[in-house]
DNA sequence: AGTAAATTGTCAATTCAAACAACAAACTTA
DNA sequence: TAAGTTTGTTGTTTGAATTGACAATTTACT
């Protein structure tokens, strides 16, 4: 029997429903990478009728997701197209779960942030309590929110990996948590719908939405903080594997180092490329990503100057056996290792093209991240948003703020 | 404006005849992968009503596509379903032009090659000459095709990094081709489309529809020939990159050591997993794929062990880092790679297990291909069936075979 | 200022793919 | 033989996108 056998989303019969489903997605999924739209951009973006785009957008209207204005400035010969922008009053809750503290902001549907909330975490943080900090804080943040505003979901970044659809974090070295269901747990505190993937994928996800990677479909990410983590992007969509832990590109062996990473394997791009070891030959005790990269940049200690160079050249082969790998457009290099690339791009993009084939890297280009502060806000809030936009009609099942609305 | 800036799929709005297609294009997949199936079970499959499916087999029908006949055997309570298969008399040519000769296959819709041509190849074979030839066994099997026999085009395995989209073959190291326009010139002299993909990416293809990977959608594969190449299937499609060059598994860094690729790459799987190697220590001056691997089964001797287990260890650390990169069900050897595996087992799994990330290796299995001879003949007509499949309706413009149609 | 050209929005009518409801057909089981 | 189950078929309904005609609004040109 077929049922049992690869149910792929491609065997599936599409009826009327689905149709109007798919192109309500488009519209919506349009405005939200470009934020505002006219309804003539949105005809020739999708290739419907005029009289499609005009009846989609009255349904986005009615479900209150998006609002239409006049265009301001000139618009050329013909009449003025009205203007289609995504409706400020949508929002998702983003959590970061960090080993310092948990983050928690309010990210409405055009990326932006709204609010933020922090709290640092206690030493052997357990699950239950990560997950009864967020959901203070959320519920906190959630008592300021503009009554009429309707809350699409809850997007967790977790430094670990997660099995995604089920929501449970299966290993996160940092805290040290084995198979901790942190989604349903959340889920049964917040009473919303609750999606967690890891913190690097979503750095990725981010900085494809509003950041370096906008323009591209076909992406390579790799963030330094306390580890290397990664996250991939191809033909839009992001890679997430069988189980969702794929895009592991920091513990890829690319050297015969007995070095160990974080997590004990040796020989690792992260084993090599390392916070802790930039901050011990700056002679510093703890940094922020800013003061980091300025001590970096500032320094004149040789001793400094060849580890940032062993690292480099770590972080080129690195660089370049994803290149081979996936042949992407772009390699987006976060967090320390973007600060690696600015204290000498020459030496990195050399060791790259050494390691790479010639065919796949012509094509290619490294670029650092452009989100910092907001990254892994913005990332989380884009799980529950890329569910609104896969399914706007769900949008009527999501809760609203209750008071009086301000006008 | 919007259009300049990525205009992924889904972005494009759909219509109804977009809804039609998508819906013959599961049930011809659906037939494509499962030979027969029941109307009853394209029912269930697809999600779709009775009497859509009942619909939409008819027009496959008229299209040629598709056959209709009684269920041979008992098929439980009620009407027995009506089975649809697909139909015989279409196909697809497959060329694979390798090192030593060029072959081409007649292929059809089930992946049975019906028949099969080959043509040692001269020393320094240009592309015109390897066009050439490939042309010139296409029209002798073409003769020979059975009147009303339908041609879908023509797909060709390539070794080395093929710009998909143009045809265009970037570099084959083996025939030290650079920029060669082998698709389009094939498509001018043999008047059929033409697809063209690199050979190991065809062998992965290959062994998801008709090999060891049937079940599986999230697949890594290695094959292991002249090179080591890759491909890779993510949730049921083909991973192919920004330019077509994706999956060069064989390049990825893995080791300290200088020694070089086929590409002049060093430290790479392809420079410590290598079959002229094997061929040395085993004493051996050509084998094919057999021979090699009862020579690597039956050997005493020392040093050729030691060779096979240093190899075995390096392969164990390539398919580590894929596994924590992708994240498979599913990692494939092939070609000699699956000598190796058979040589020592324990061995290899012990490597991979020591470099793959605990949570990400739990769940993926290892195995060796399934297909050998017919691997590439399958892979390659895999790609105009995949192109009719996703549009089935392309099949009217398609050429016939003329004459009388046997009886 | 006035008119033509270009572009966009809107309305009514049309199209057609999928679903639905009812019934017929063909099998198994008691 | 009758009841129950599953599948195929026919006629009808539904609804999302399209089409065509026309109105609205701007720019360009005389």
């Amino acid at each position: 029997m077929p049922n049992s056998l690869l149910p792929t989303d491609s065997d599936r019969g599409r009826n009327r429903e689905d149709l109007r489903e798919h192109n309500l997605s488009a519209v919506v999924g349009l405005l939200h990478r470009f934020g505002t739209l006219s309804r003539a951009q949105l005809t020739s973006s999708t290739g419907l009728n005029r009289t499609t785009i005009s009846n989609l957008v009255a349904e986005l209207k009615s479900l209150g997701l998006v609002f239409e204005s006049q265009s301001a400035g000139p618009t050329g010969v013909g009449r003025p197209s009205v203007m289609v922008s995504m409706s400020g009053d949508v929002v998702a809750f983003a959590v970061n779960t960090a080993l310092d503290a948990t983050t928690v902001g309010v990210v409405n549907l055009l990326g932006q942030v709204l609010m933020k909330a922090r709290r640092p975490n206690p030493a052997n943080l357990s699950p239950v309590m990560a997950v009864q900090i967020a959901n203070d804080l959320i519920i906190h943040l959630r008592a300021k929110l503009a009554p009429g505003t309707r809350i699409i979901g809850i997007g967790v970044a977790i430094p670990g990996q997660v099995r995604v659809a089920e929501g449970v974090v299966r290993f996160a070295p940092a805290f040290k948590w084995i198979n901790a269901p942190f989604g349903p747990m959340l889920n049964k505190l917040a009473n919303l719908p609750v999606y967690i993937d890891n913190d690097a994928s979503l750095g990725c996800l981010a900085e494809r939405t509003m950041g370096s990677a906008r323009k591209y479909k076909d992406i390579v990410y790799l963030f330094g903080g306390t580890g290397v983590g990664g996250g991939v992007v191809i033909d839009g969509k992001q890679l997430r594997g069988a189980t969702g832990y794929a895009s592991e590109l920091g513990h890829v062996h690319i050297s015969d180092s007995d070095v160990e990473d974080h997590s004990g394997l040796v020989g690792t791009l992260e084993s090599a490329v390392r916070r802790d070891k930039l901050l011990e030959v700056l002679k510093l005790k703890a940094a922020n990503e800013d003061e980091l990269e300025a001590a970096i940049l500032s320094t004149e200690s040789r001793e400094a100057s060849i580890e940032f160079q062993n690292q480099i050249d770590a972080l080129g082969v690195g660089v370049a056996n994803l290149v081979n790998i996936f042949n992407p457009q772009v390699v987006i290099l976060s967090g320390f290792l973007a600060s690696l690339f600015k204290f000498d791009r020459e030496r990195l993009l050399a060791e790259f093209q050494k390691h790479a084939l010639v065919a796949s890297q012509e094509e290619v280009v490294v670029i650092p991240g452009k989100l910092s502060a907001n990254l892994l806000m913005i990332g989380a809030a884009e799980l529950p948003i890329q569910a609104l936009v896969e399914a706007p009609s769900s949008i009527s099942q999501m809760p609203v703020t209750k008071g009086r609305r301000k006008i």
